[in-house]
DNA sequence: GCCTTTCTTGAAAGCGCTTTAATTTCTAGG
DNA sequence: CCTAGAAATTAAAGCGCTTTCAAGAAAGGC
């Protein structure tokens, strides 16, 4: 294992000159510049990272974490999320330090972490309503960039899609076909995207002035299981549903369940809109009936925060990086007008 | 933030105590223990982890890399491993470094986060037929651990559920259900456990003495749609097959699909059966016919191959550590005797 | 009371790198 | 040919910790 000092002896220069060849400062030779990354290379040389983070106080890493508990690390979504993320660091040369915490241990991990100077700033996923873990990140005044917009926004970066807008136009499309009878399956309810969407299906119905029918949304797990659960009993009511929106695909497959278990045609009897977030193991378009839904890849948001956080950490962005995307809705076979 | 200096000051001790103090060395008087202890606490102190690395010359991670491009990162079962791992590490303060490498730069990235000391050892997921990643490491003499088990397996430690065994099972199980014309959806021919699925399903037909219905066997990516795209032919030939095998949920899932289009009803006029990996997103239990499955949760393959691997890393395993579990046979609905 | 052992603690080296300050080597102007 | 200034290089300090080796303090044996 070739180190610094092996590597300027070999070469007959000073540590000190070669770690600068290799760093690309302007103060060398460039012939020394490509004698000393000629001999790098032969010598297979890796700088030590430890010692590099050491002296530069850098840590070249970015931290997830991941409540111990909660179904993020098993959700496909989360998955795809860390595909973008991965991809675009991948290209910088940074890592992903991955750790699980439990609930109340939350604050202490990412203290511990920061402070240990085992990364340089941390993506925080699915943020709660008066999250605590923002509040302890901005007490530290350690980078970080958020997956989802909640209070405080102002102060931190995030990335976000437009989810009371996505669903406010999903719910105005619905009412628009004669839909009156909408039920809506969503996340549960500290989560902040579950709030937004749950507020874009009130705004919908006030701006048709037609009385929201409360009986039918559903906050909850989004699981197969519990979209099978939650629809069923609702399709028993004296009144069912006429139309389905769900906040995600697991959710929507598990409502079809009950559906069909019921007897009812989706895109016939009963209509379906999801959310869809571009998973790649199972498109909504491929479902028996193709979905409709609002769509949006998770994947670009784990990109997008990447590079966010990369610019903040290596101070290019001052100021916090906010944005907010819009989400199309795209309308396939499994809507029709109200029965 | 504080450091070891400000902290050995502060008591009015040397670095050395403090750090012995801490690290738990048994040459220090208990009473000075608990006061750096309390100390240590009070000021909120955290070693620097680059420091300690440098020190001791360990890393205090272990690596995964995924291979970019490949749908390992978005594929929900590797999100369930992931899950396994970490809870398991998140015990011994030991963190997963997670990278996303191209095919080609495979085996640098491998030797890159050996030498430069990024982690003390490897997982490597998803074994291929001839891994050229498991000849590096045995290579670099780097340790690591595979999930999975493949050629040269007596040289290194891996874990893997015994999938020969388990689709040896399942034929057989058709087989004697009467069933000839069995179709096997499985993975792509270069994946280790497919291999060895096709083995188990070919050693049961041969244990019967009947001929193999190749032209039912398929070796593809496990999607829903490829399960739907591979399994509507079939079920178009003359002489279709009366059962399914699947490699996976997620396949199953688009063989359904192609099933319920084709006006077929599973556990009648065809079989299922598939491998579950213990997805928590998705239950084989609540298909709308509950799944007739071998299962084996893969999240116990994580924390299993966790534990591994750190004992390795720690000297206490010196010989390599092999595990082949068996799996169950879970019969549900989803199967009935040969129409 | 003195010397040997056993406990505790401290001084200092070293992990492998970056970077500042100092030094040497060039280049060019007079 | 000498010298000031620029260019290239080096020496050495330091990042924050662990750990070896040495030393001082306490304890036990005679």
């Amino acid at each position: 294992m070739t180190n610094l000092k092996t590597l300027s002896d070999h070469l007959g220069l000073s540590q000190a000159t070669v770690s600068r060849a290799l760093n690309g400062y302007t103060t060398v030779k460039p012939a020394t510049r490509l004698r000393v990354e000629e001999a790098a290379k032969r010598l297979n040389y890796r700088p030590n990272s430890s010692a590099q983070r050491l002296a530069t106080g850098k840590a070249g890493a970015f931290g997830v974490i991941v409540t111990a508990g909660e179904n993020m690390l098993i959700d496909p979504h989360f998955t795809e999320f860390l595909a973008g993320l991965t991809r675009t660091l991948a290209e910088s040369d940074i890592d992903i330090l991955m750790t699980a915490a439990t609930l109340e241990n939350q604050s202490a991990t990412y203290q511990r972490f920061a402070n240990s100077g085992k990364v340089d700033g941390f993506i925080v996923s699915a943020p709660k309503n008066m999250d605590p873990r923002i509040e302890t990140l901005l007490d530290m005044d350690f980078p970080f960039v958020v997956h989802g917009q909640c209070e405080r926004s102002d102060s931190y970066s995030f990335y976000d899609i437009d989810n009371r807008g996505a669903f406010e136009k999903a719910t105005d499309y619905l009412l628009q076909l004669g839909h009156r009878r909408i039920a809506i399956l969503n996340g549960t309810p500290d989560a902040m995207f579950a709030i937004q969407r749950n507020a874009g299906y009130l705004a919908a119905f006030e701006a048709h002035g037609v009385p929201v029918p409360e009986d039918l949304m559903v906050q909850d797990l989004m699981t197969e299981e519990v979209g099978y659960d939650r629809l069923k009993p609702l399709l028993e009511l004296p009144d069912p549903p006429t139309a389905v929106l769900c906040s995600s695909m697991i959710l929507a497959l598990g409502g079809q369940r009950a559906i069909r278990e019921k007897g009812l045609k989706i895109g016939e009897d009963i209509s379906i809109v999801s959310h869809d977030d571009g998973l790649s193991s199972m498109k909504t378009e491929n479902f028996s009936v193709p979905l409709t839904v609002t769509r949006s890849p998770i994947r670009t948001a784990g990109t997008e925060l990447a590079s966010m956080l990369r610019s903040i950490v290596d101070g290019s962005a001052t100021t916090p990086i906010q944005r907010v995307v819009p989400v199309d809705l795209i309308v396939r076979q499994s809507t029709a007008p109200a029965p």
